[in-house]
DNA sequence: CTTCTAACA
DNA sequence: TGTTAGAA
C-alpha cells in the first residue's frame, strides 16, 4: 500500500486542472502556496505541477476557510499536526529499539545460563520470571 | 491556448 | 481576492 502513496504524491496536474477539481481561482491556489500551505513542483517550463495530495490539501484548506479559520489558523493546524506525527514516529522508533534491546538481553542471559529459551518466554518478552531461579 | 510574475483604477 | 499586462 506504499505504492499508492507514491502515486498520490506525484506532481502531474497543471493548475488549470486543479482549478476545476477544487473550484478555486489560480490566484487563490498560488496565494496558498505563498503561505506555505502547499508546495507544488515546477516542470521544465516553470509551470506548477500538483499532486493528488496537493488537491486534497487545497480542498481541506477550502473547508477550513468555510469553517471560519483564517490562513494563520490553518497554518497552526498543520504545524501542530506535523509535530504530533513527528512525536509518533519517535515513539515508534524508540519502541523498536527497546524491543531489540530486550531480545539481545535475553540472548545474553540464555548464553550465560546455557539454557534453551522456553517458548512461553518468546511469546512474552516482558516475562523474565523463568530466569529468576 | 495556458500559465507565470508583478502590480493596482 | 479580483484583475490585468506582458512575457514564456
Amino acid at each position: 500500500m506504499r505504492e499508492k502513496e507514491l502515486r498520490r504524491s506525484m506532481s502531474v496536474l497543471p493548475i488549470g486542472t486543479v482549478m476545476k477539481l477544487t473550484d478555486l481561482t489560480a490566484r487563490q491556489i498560488r496565494y496558498y502556496e505563498q503561505q506555505g500551505l502547499i508546495k507544488p513542483s515546477r516542470n521544465e517550463g516553470n509551470r506548477r505541477m500538483y499532486s493528488l495530495n496537493d488537491v486534497d490539501r487545497l480542498l481541506e484548506i477550502k473547508d477550513y476557510l468555510d469553517e471560519g479559520l483564517n490562513i494563520s489558523g490553518i497554518k497552526e493546524v498543520y504545524r501542530k499536526q506535523s509535530q504530533l506525527e513527528a512525536e509518533k514516529k519517535k515513539r515508534q522508533e524508540k519502541n523498536l529499539t527497546d524491543s531489540d534491546v530486550r531480545r539481545i538481553l535475553q540472548d545474553e542471559f540464555m548464553n550465560i545460563a546455557g539454557l534453551k529459551p522456553p517458548s512461553s518466554t518468546f511469546n512474552n518478552p516482558n516475562d523474565y520470571t523463568k530466569f529468576n531461579s
